[in-house]
DNA sequence: CGTCCAGATGTATACGGTTACATTCCAACG
DNA sequence: CGTTGGAATGTAACCGTATACATCTGGACG
């Protein structure tokens, strides 16, 4: 292999122009060509056009992947998920994205992974592609997942909390709280829940808030508790075991907005008046929840905050010396109408207009 | 600068080891252990062993940054949106993710580009980091932006036709002559459209599928165009309209679910029964086409399959002497009750479980 | 027993940048 | 006019991997 001859025209290639390229068309050294891009102020006035001419001349494009192995930052960060699917993602990916650009930073997305070994197969390949981690792997012991990620990556869980690790979670159990703080002032007092599905986190919190709001109030859980796996389907059937069963409740507050859903296309079909003779509540407030009839009283999650919330904590995580620290984004409680507090008007459009502005 | 001691023990970093650890702890040479993990089969058994288990010992993980600048393949694309909020941009997102993992490549994302001086940055700035992208610039002169993008990258352009570039498309000419065809079908003559934003193409070719149908069946355009942007309050603003004006329209095409909903408020308000007094359809079939009352009659684009096929036409243009190709995806109609050749249900949760199945 | 050959492994360069250190340049100063 | 010193620029060593080519190894063969 001949020695590459750095004087001569550009080859011709499919490839784009290199620092090279453009050194020696602008009759100066690679380093000097480094130097005006990264403008630094040392290279003096008349050389930095000669540069910028020659790069103008030859159409020259940093190559990003080099720069990153040189400098060993690639300005990415990773985002893994468990799926792509519906509202959340979306929202997540948009907050994370926005935060990103603001920074410089690119965004590298992984999704659609049915379990851990696909996750650390992904994990493993972004070695060297980014310079952190939003992981997101809800079904996953949390201890576990802070070992299993390659030692030296700055990471972030999202929605689950790992002692010594970075982390980053909805606060559930005072959301639920506050929710059923407000279903109290309504005069509620036996309060069904219908739950989520096992081993999610979220739905394991939520849970918690539920219990100890109820226990405080001397009820027992007994009878009140309804499982569900956060499907539509699973709300309708659960709110159909509500009224079926003997459990006097007055309220139901679901795991989240689509088990809410289901639970209120049941009791239309059982002539439940909601809410008049049955309060329904839900979590996490999606955009169907203020469409439905009546609209749905709900705790607002601000995702995309959460995104923008989890890129910084990475570059935290990222900093020399830095310790793991768990952050904590707020919810807030959305009444309309389906907790009784509020009158009936029946105009989505309103809301809906509001929101755009 | 002393030069490196490929010899030694791994030094103390917080970065991973790297090739020449492992060759060295395997007592084999960094080509050895390159061979062994791209697994040509050229290397002995006993040989593989000791690298594997040197890589093991030394919790080694490929750096696909450099791997990437050694190869000049990077096995990612990039996927480059205007933005990033709504239904539309998640599924596209799914869609293309689904397809790349399936070919063990990456996904870097950009959204959030309110021009294409932003977009143009950052089709720049992935240089080195993608090896195509997948660019969506609905707002943008077609011919320009194939113009723009950098030479010898491949790329496709989203919802934009283009001569001499790579571009994939929804059917939106065909789909609109479809929706007026079942229209027609119904007895529908006279039908008011309400059109999206200018300079949209999407809204454009919509516009024209309306405009030929239309003429064909010897109906004026005049009087029966409404403005529109695509927004719920257009439609809302634009179904007053049609009502207040003496058009005889006796059925609302709008360019988009939204401006679809948009309408059926306004009528709602205006006690026009739908569809008895005036049909009302869609374009797109957003989720919350079938909830709301009555079920939304709309064109169902698979916008995850738009995000596949997108995918596939890079890797086909990155493909050494490939010529640019222009691709459509189909749509489907979707009839449900707002357009009257239903009779009314009211369970939207019927097609909701199926719809999850 | 020397030769030859194929298969296994090693050496060194390239990928496209950045940057520590070396060198050059030039004006100011003794 | 030789020195000196700071600014501008050049040289070359990296970043971590892949791979063309060189070298080595050992068995088959004459």
């Amino acid at each position: 292999m001949t020695k590459r001859d750095d004087t001569a025209a550009p080859r011709t290639r499919q490839h784009g122009a290199t620092v090279r390229d453009v050194a020696s068309r602008a009759g100066v050294s690679v380093a000097t060509v480094s130097r005006v891009l990264n403008d630094q102020n040392v290279v003096r006035e008349p050389t930095i056009g000669r540069v910028r001419s020659a790069m103008e001349e030859l159409n020259y494009v940093p190559h990003g992947g080099a720069r990153s192995l040189s400098t060993r930052r690639t300005n990415t960060v990773g985002l893994v998920l468990p799926d792509l699917h519906g509202e959340f993602f979306s929202e997540m990916i948009r907050g994370v994205d926005v935060a990103a650009r603001r920074q410089g930073y690119h965004l590298l997305v992984s999704g659609s992974h049915s379990d851990w070994n696909e996750m650390s197969a992904v994990v493993s390949a972004v070695r060297g592609r980014v310079d952190g981690l939003i992981v997101m792997a809800p079904e996953l012991d949390a201890e576990n997942v802070h070992t299993h990620l390659p030692a030296g990556l700055p990471a972030v869980l999202l929605n689950c909390y790992a002692t010594n690790a970075w982390s980053i979670a909805v606060d559930n159990v005072r959301a639920a709280r506050s929710m059923m703080d407000h279903l109290g002032s309504l005069g509620h007092r036996r309060i069904a829940y219908i739950r989520g599905p096992e081993g999610n986190n979220d739905a394991a919190e939520r849970l918690r808030g539920w219990g100890e709001a109820l226990g405080e109030s001397g009820v027992s859980q007994e009878k009140l508790l309804f499982e569900g796996d956060f499907s539509e389907t699973a709300g309708y059937g659960a709110a159909y075991a509500i009224m079926s069963e003997d459990t006097d409740a007055t309220a139901i507050f679901a795991g989240n907005d689509a088990m809410a859903i289901g639970a209120l296309c049941a009791l239309r079909e059982l002539n439940v008046r909601v809410p008049e003779d049955m309060a329904v509540v839900g979590f996490d407030d999606i955009p169907l929840a203020r469409f439905v009839s009546p609209p749905l009283t709900t705790i607002s999650v601000d995702i995309a905050e959460l995104g923008r919330r989890a890129f910084d904590l990475v570059l935290e995580a990222g900093e020399e010396g830095s310790t793991p620290r768990h952050s904590i984004v707020p919810t807030r409680l959305v009444i309309r109408e389906s907790c009784g507090s509020r009158p009936s008007s029946g105009k989505a459009l309103k809301e809906l207009s509001k929101s755009e502005a």
